[in-house]
DNA sequence: AGAATTTGTAAGACATCGCTAACGTATGTT
DNA sequence: AACATACGTTAGCGATGTCTTACAAATTCT
């Protein structure tokens, strides 16, 4: 067979796809602060905003964002649950790498705690 | 200023570009179960051995993997300690997303608590 | 109704990615 | 020396990704 042509890449909706863009990851961080428009996610960078809404849509289809219009604005808000596959797949690792996740352990307790007093 | 090109992306060296092609998060996975040369890892796949190649190249610009030649073998081992940048940059979403994390905290625990166990 | 606002979509330019085939290089074998 | 083995590199291709400009659709305002 010349050239049977595969290119086994990129199901669609591929979360690993999905943040392994700085703009996307970027975005997400703005949503962790809070739901937002587009204009309101556009306005720090320095790309055009349909730009924006090109990359929203493919953090839409591997579901780490969710849509929600009101009126004529779209109100984008983080779903970050999808992030587990990202997590579990490194956590694989860890018995290679147990100082750093150790800390990372450590760091994920602290937080909790803050949380809980909060609470 | 009618097209000052950026394409802001990738830059060399980037991790979560790094992992984001399937094969090359499997080639990760391989390695974590001991280092292997270029025709060990390249034999599950169906892509042939200069695209391993390839992607091998990608993975030592990441840090992600090292090399270590004896003779004319081509050892290639896992250096998981950048996957940290990935793990510290999910972390922040946490806040937004306790049940799941806790869970994954639980795991490390788990994963920890048995590694003490065999010593 | 008509104009302005907010967003998504389409088309096209251009760069990059992922792959194969072919070749080059280094090491080992006979 | 000649050949075989293990690997990397290059050239070239088709596919995909990222961006801009232009336009369409929905909502709000006057």
């Amino acid at each position: 067979m010349p050239s049977t042509r595969k290119t086994t890449n990129n199901a669609a909706g591929d979360v690993f796809t999905a943040v392994a863009h700085p703009v996307r990851r970027q975005i997400l961080d703005r949503l962790a602060l809070g739901e937002m428009t587009v204009s309101m996610l556009a306005e720090p960078f320095e790309i055009t905003r349909p730009a924006i809404s090109q990359h929203l849509s493919i953090l839409l289809e591997s579901g780490l964002v969710a849509i929600e219009k009101r009126g004529r604005e779209h109100y984008y808000q983080i779903r970050p649950d999808n992030l587990n596959e990202i997590y579990r797949w490194i956590s694989h690792f860890e018995r290679l790498w147990p100082e750093k996740l150790d800390d990372l352990g450590d760091y994920l307790d602290k937080l909790k705690a803050e949380e809980d007093a909060e609470g």
